[in-house]
DNA sequence: GACTGGACCGCCCTCTGCTGGAGATGC
DNA sequence: AGCATCTCCAGCAGAGGGCGGTCCAGTC
């Protein structure tokens, strides 16, 4: 018989990535020793992206892998035919599977290093009863069957001499209750498979009806605990690893040592019972400084630098320097060769580390394995995860040493020390605008708020004018803002508002639609209308009277009195006129504003608006009481104020 | 047994970008 | 005065780089 061979499955990368580097090998492998192989030579990320993207999904489930075994030595011819069914994710709980593999030990060695056509290994073995074994050992890494959900495949055998008469090899991992079940019409129909803590399966074969074809595989837990036939995980597995049933010979010259507790092989006895070692928590090796042991004494040493600082590889290229050669090979790679063996086959991420390629891999997939635990948030990375939970926590563990304003992300206090308190804070310039904005993303914000194109048209409020971006109309309406866009038919007066305009338009038509209910006296305005009624007909009506500190002398408005003081000389109000006073001045405006009102009115040849806006406040002043000088001067008012000249700067003309 | 290097997990950091509240400003 | 809009700002998440440390298998 030929010498066993069987790939290892745990090495993943090194060989993969050898083969990668050797694509012109092919998928399939020259048979050695009488035994077909077939090897996937995806390199690892390719199996990453395909698996999780489901393009393998894909290949997995439509394909169906029929394998014609190599004549063995009795020119048999065997058949496996591989074929995949889903497993619901509730019932098998695998998501972190990844590898798999069928150990059929006594007829046919079966490996199945990955679901699909290009990973199978079949190895004829010593036959020694109906009872037939197969193993899945199932890693993690390379088989989320969170999206994949595969297992099923029958192995069909046609004249298998080993595997007893003409039997077919029927593997089904039916998908129910999480259970793997036998094919029908077996002596045995074990319901077993739930997973394991070293998500192990064994897979064994019962004799089937003797007429039939089929030799049924029963999928067992390999937590032995369970199984009467198996030992106890851990120790008892390593004690069972160690018998001499594990250590088998081939028909070849070449020993192979298995591992039992996993799928691990080697040629040499020493790595073997090294490898053993790992099944156990022997640890024999303490570390004085924290109690923590080992398995070895290179490991103890390793951890003993971490407290004493010795570390003997030094990068050549810096002055950085390691624990371990391994660390100091990583960091030159990030540092200096920039050497990126993991390849993303998704997109072009390369990176140093395989473990940095399978976190990239999930913002393809969309993978979010951690959880939180108190929202739905779930993170692709441990470190969000753990960032995520001061959200609940409150923590803010970053604290401005200026302010000691206090943040969650240490990101976040650094933009706040810049804008806060840096010298030299950088400003980003709208490239359409003048706007300049503290931060880079408001500027995004800015552009797409302003600047982004509108499909839809953006009219002016003023005119027929439409744009698609919001900026172009706001500059453009902002042309409209100085502008009398209402122009009389009927004399040269134009305005801004439409409401100046039909009040003005009145003046032509002599149209007064403000009646008031007690006299019937008409106005043209409303405002005119209710300082008539409030005058002379609502009798809690209390009028404010200014009065001239000289001769006694009463005013309805302040202006007046203000003009009054400067004939009489009583500097009445002077004060009040230059006052920097936020409320003097805005009262100054206020009867300014009334002032300018009624004097518009009377510009506008309305006499008895006129009269009635200067006499809102006080006592009733003549027509007369307006000199010329005060004429003109309201006629510019009115000009100035429609000209857009502030009452400010109206004032400082009155003062003049 | 020692050395070596790959694999893996974990931690921390930076950069980036989006979001929504607050206050300022304009209409 | 009320509303709409804009900028400022902190909060928060996505993605990725780099290193510390441990474990393990191949090799000498």
């Amino acid at each position: 018989m030929a010498a066993t061979e069987i790939s290892v499955l745990s090495e993943q990368f090194t060989k993969i990535k050898e083969l990668e580097l050797m694509p012109e090998k092919g998928l399939k492998e020259e048979e050695k020793d009488g035994v077909c192989r077939e090897k996937d030579h995806r390199s690892p990320s390719e199996l990453e992206a395909e698996r999780t993207s489901g393009a393998f999904q894909d290949s997995v489930l439509e394909e169906e892998v029929e394998l014609v075994l190599a004549p063995s030595e009795e020119s048999e011819k065997h058949i496996l035919t591989l074929q995949t069914v889903h497993f619901t994710s509730e019932a098998v709980e695998l998501q972190d599977m990844s590898l798999l593999s069928i150990q059929q030990q006594e007829g046919v060695q079966v490996v199945v290093q990955q679901p699909g056509p290009g990973l199978l290994w079949l190895e004829e073995g010593p036959r020694q009863s109906l009872q037939q074994y197969a193993a899945i050992g199932i890693q993690q890494e390379l088989y989320s069957l969170q999206e994949i959900e595969v297992l099923q495949f029958h192995a069909l055998e046609e004249n298998v001499m080993v595997a007893s008469e003409d039997s077919k090899l029927a593997v089904s991992l039916a998908e129910t209750a999480g259970l793997i079940k036998v094919e029908e019409g077996q002596e045995k129909n074990q319901l077993l498979a739930e997973r394991t803590k070293e998500q192990l399966f064994f897979v064994e074969t019962m004799s089937g009806d003797e007429r039939s074809d089929e030799i049924v595989l029963t999928v067992s837990n390999s937590n032995v605990e369970e199984q009467e036939d198996q030992p106890t995980a851990g120790q008892a597995d390593a004690e069972k690893a160690r018998s001499t049933k594990n250590q088998r010979k081939t028909k070849g010259a070449k020993q192979t040592f298995h591992c039992d507790v996993c799928m691990f092989t080697s040629s040499r006895m020493s790595s073997f019972n090294r490898h053993m070692k790992t099944h156990t928590n022997e640890k024999p090796h303490l570390c004085h400084l924290c109690l923590k042991t080992f398995r070895t004494v290179t490991l103890l040493r390793n951890h003993v630098n971490t407290h004493t600082g010795t570390r003997p590889y030094k990068c050549n290229d810096c002055n950085m320097a390691f624990v371990t050669s391994g660390e100091l090979v990583r960091h030159t790679r990030y540092k200096h060769t920039h050497e990126k063996p993991f390849k993303c086959s998704m997109c072009k991420y390369a990176s140093v580390e395989a473990s940095k390629l399978k976190r990239h891999v999930r913002s393809h997939t969309g993978e979010r394995p951690f959880q939180c635990c108190q929202c739905s948030y779930a993170s692709r990375d441990t470190y969000k995860l753990k960032r995520h939970m001061r959200t609940h926590s409150g923590e803010k563990p970053y604290e401005c040493h200026i302010c000691h304003t206090r943040f969650t992300q240490s990101g976040t206090m650094k933009i706040h020390i810049l804008q806060k308190h840096g010298e030299n804070v950088p400003k980003y310039q709208c490239p359409h605008c003048a706007t300049i904005i503290a931060r880079k993303s408001d500027l995004r914000v800015h552009m797409r708020n302003l600047h982004a194109y509108s499909a839809a048209e953006l009219k002016c409020r003023y005119c027929p004018a439409v744009f698609h971006e919001r900026y172009a109309l706001i500059q453009h309406q902002k042309t409209h803002k100085n502008e009398k866009r209402f122009k009389c038919k009927h004399c040269s007066y134009a305005c801004k508002q439409e409401r100046h305009m039909t009040a003005h338009i009145r003046t032509h038509t002599g149209e007064k639609p403000f009646t008031c209910l007690s006299c019937n006296k008409c106005f043209r305005q409303k405002q005119l209308l209710n300082a008539h009624f409030r005058k002379y007909h609502d009798a809690n009506f209390v009028p404010t009277v200014y009065k001239c500190s000289k001769c006694g002398k009463g005013f309805s408005r302040w202006i007046n009195l203000h003009r009054h003081s400067e004939k009489c000389g009583s500097g009445e109000a002077k004060s009040a006129a230059s006052g920097k006073g936020r409320r003097t001045r805005k009262r100054k405006q206020t009867i300014l504003k009334e002032a300018t009102k009624g004097q518009k009115e009377a510009a506008n040849g309305d006499e008895a608006a006129a009269e009635e806006a200067s006499t809102t406040k006080g006592e009733q002043f003549p027509g007369e009481m307006f000199p010329v000088a005060c004429r003109e001067t309201t006629a510019r008012v009115k000009e100035e104020v429609d000209e857009g000249v502030t009452c400010e700067m109206l004032l400082n003309m009155m003062d003049k």
